[in-house]
This record gives C-alpha cells, structure tokens and sequence, in this order.
DNA sequence: CTTGACATAGAACGTATGTTCCTGTATAAT
DNA sequence: ATTATACAGGAACATACGTTCTATGTCAAG
C-alpha cells in the first residue's frame, strides 16, 4: 500500500485517521505540520496537493480543516459498512421459517446490524431469532439470532436450515449429501449422533446458516 | 425527543448532521448561521453554547469548525457506530485468558467489527476466539468468538468467564452466588446440571461474556 | 556543468472564523 | 414599575488557518 508515497505522506494519511477518530473533525495544516514534524506550513501544503492528486484525500480550497479522507486512503480503516439486516421472525422447531419477501421490507425496527466485513455480501440476508431450546444440539440457544441466506440448496458440509417433513420440524444442521443418495444431517455439537435420512426429497433446505449471534442480557 | 430545544435550536442540530454527512467536517459558525438563518455570529455562538451545555453538541474553544455531535443528539441519527474490538487471543479450556492491556493497543489488524447498538458500552470490551469444544456445554463451538468484557465480579446470573482453580480450567458459566455460601455455574446448555463449588475463593470470575459470535464457513 | 523536476523552509499575507461587547426585545416573576 | 432571564442583532477584534512567494538543496537527465 502506498508505494508512491513518501515516509511523510504516510505519516500524514496515519495521522489524519488518527486525528480524525478523535476528533471527528479534521486537522488543520498547521496541526498536521507539528504531528509529522513539518515546521513549514507550505510544505504541508504542498504534500497534502500530492495526496489529492494521488486520490487519498480530498480538499475544500479555502475552507479550514477542509479536508477528509478518501475510501481510496484506507482500504483497511474505512471498509466497515454497516449492513441492516432485517429480523423476520422466530424460529421455533416446530414450524417453517419465513420467507424474506422479494422486495426486502425491513418493516418497523426490526432489524439489526453488522458491519459487511464480517457477513460477506449482504444479498439475501436475513435474521431470525430461535426461540426455544430445540436446536440446542446445533449449540443454538433460546433467544439466539440466527442470521441466514435464503437459498434451497447448500453444499455439502454448510450449515443449513432443514425442514424434516417426515417429522413436520425445522432444524439446524450441517448438510451432507452422500454418495449412497441418504442425506446426512450433522449436528454441531460434536458430540452427537448425525441423523441420515434415505430420501432426499424430505429434506428441504430453507437457508444457509451464516452466522448465529448470541447476546447475553 | 429535544423538548427544551428551541425550534432554532433544533434547526441547528439538523443542519449540523447533514452537514457534516456531506463534508466530513463540521460547519463554521457563519455557515449555521446562514443555514439556519441566523445574521449574527453571536446568536449562532449562543445557540451553541445552550447546545453544549445540554450535551447535544461538544466544541473545542478556539478551533475553527471545533464541534461535534454527541450521541445524546440523534440517537435515532447516528445509529450506526462502529466498534472495533480486539481479538486478543484465543480461549482455551487449559488456560487463563488474556488480559487486556490498559491502553487497549488493537495492534495488527486482530480486530472484530460490531455495530455499538448492539454492543451498548463498548467500554472494556474484547474479543477472544475459542478454540476447541471444551465449552460445548456454554453452547460454544470451536472457532466461535466471544465478546467479553473484563471485570472481576458479575451480577447473579450473568454469563462469566470463570476460572476454577481446582481444576486449573477455564469455562463459560452463569454465575450464581447462593445464600449458603457456595457458587453455583450453570451451563447454558439447559439439559446440563450445574457445578457447585464450595469455596468462591477457588472461582476466579475474569470477565462478562456479552456476546457470542459464530460464523459459519 | 547546466537544467529542471521534486522536496523543504521561512516568512508574509489575507481570508476564515470564533469570541466578546453592547444594544434591544420579549416574557415572567417580584 | 422593576428585575431577571432567554433570545436576537450588529460590529469590532483577535487569532486561526490556508495560500503564496522566495530561497535552498538534491538528484538525475541532457
């Protein structure tokens, strides 16, 4: 990163960041001088043109503290988007999940929030909230959200939301299709017994599991 | 929401959001005022300092475009702050966890993204990845993370990372002090029975468990 | 040895910008 | 009536701050 900056110009785009978290307001010149051990206001100047034309940052001529970060100046420090999920329902055993709607409504508050990096592309995204203990065997809680993208076929190993209609139940489970045509459903927790069931068709993949978020009081 | 906000007052608030989402950095006094409509300097330095002192706003004294909005001004407006945790190490059943360090370095890029309106206080927090399925009974897989935050004492039925001294282990319990005097943990996984413990002495609380994170592929 | 692009200092300058003082007007309490 | 308080306007002021000009030094190309 950066190999046609300068030592300084570096310094300058840590210390704006830095400044910047702090402050949620820019530096001005003179501030950035005395951080990266400038003492002409001019050559600050003339560094923080270089950043510009190079994209790191941009400019308001004439405006103090004019000046902000460009995407381009942090791929490691900006990238935190924030995505909205939205929480559709519950989860319980004994019932299908729902099916996020096409248009995606994220209806009254019911959502919640991460940041992109840790989900992945966000399409077809959506939250549920498990209630009751009946997945405790794939480590999922009363009360857990269980984040998951809609789709009706996993790849074999991927956790996914399976509706057992020979039971009329929903569960978690790792999903594995095996040579021999059963389908081998595994329990997270590592300790259990994997289910297998000999025909696939009542087995039906409602979702991939993503990611499951417990949070404590 | 802003009931002793004075219309101008609340005017200013809103402009001073949208203007600092467009720019990145905070407006001039003579920018709210025209904005808002104001001719004097004086009036918007007034209005200001009525925002500070309700703790919408904070300014810095003698810096050009010195504001900014506190949390406390659109808690339906900033929602989306992103926290940064670091990932500390890694918890094992064999071994103490980590310590944070006082000043919370966050070196390398070891770092777990959230959204603060989930966390709440990010004050304290880290992040560790556990490692192995000793703590299956927690409903804690290999591979989960687990967002704590550090203290040495919890409230009766919260979630702790406890250290038993007898056993030289480390687990995730709910910690429960009972009247007799003995500690109970209780394991998240309902089906389990709780461990009782004697001496509280030989039960070293190190943390809060807050969230639990499990990414699945 | 020049020449010119690049980098850096220092100082001067002018605008940008926060602060303060003074004045004036409502409204409510005394 | 008088006083206190919240609110608003205008102007003067000091300094915060970006810009520009000049000068110096380096280094590679001609």
């Amino acid at each position: 990163m950066g190999k046609h900056l300068s030592e300084r110009q570096q310094r300058i785009l840590e210390f704006l960041d830095k400044y910047i978290v702090e402050n949620s307001y820019p530096p001005s010149i003179r501030e950035i001088g005395a951080a990266v051990g400038i003492s002409s206001t001019s050559v600050v100047s003339y560094n923080l043109r270089r950043l510009e034309e190079r994209g790191y940052i941009s400019r308001d001529r004439e405006v103090s503290r004019g000046l902000k970060l460009t995407a381009a100046a942090h791929p490691q420090v900006l990238p935190s988007a924030v995505v909205r999920l939205p929480l559709l329902g519950r989860i319980v055993a004994g019932a299908p999940i729902p099916i996020p709607a096409s248009d995606f409504p994220l209806m009254g508050d019911e959502t919640i929030e991460l940041t992109r990096d840790i989900l992945g592309d966000p399409a077809g995204l959506y939250a549920l909230q498990v209630e009751g203990n009946s997945m405790i065997d794939a480590l999922v809680h009363d009360g857990d959200v269980v984040v998951m993208r809609h789709q009706q076929r996993v790849e074999n190993g991927e956790m996914a939301a399976v509706w057992l209609k020979e039971n009329g139940e929903m569960t978690l489970k790792r999903f594995y299709q095996e040579m021999d045509g059963r389908v081998r459903l595994q329990p997270a927790n590592p300790t259990m017994s994997p289910i297998y069931v000999d025909d696939p068709r009542l087995v039906q993949v409602q979702g991939k599991v993503v990611m499951v978020i417990r949070q404590l009081q």
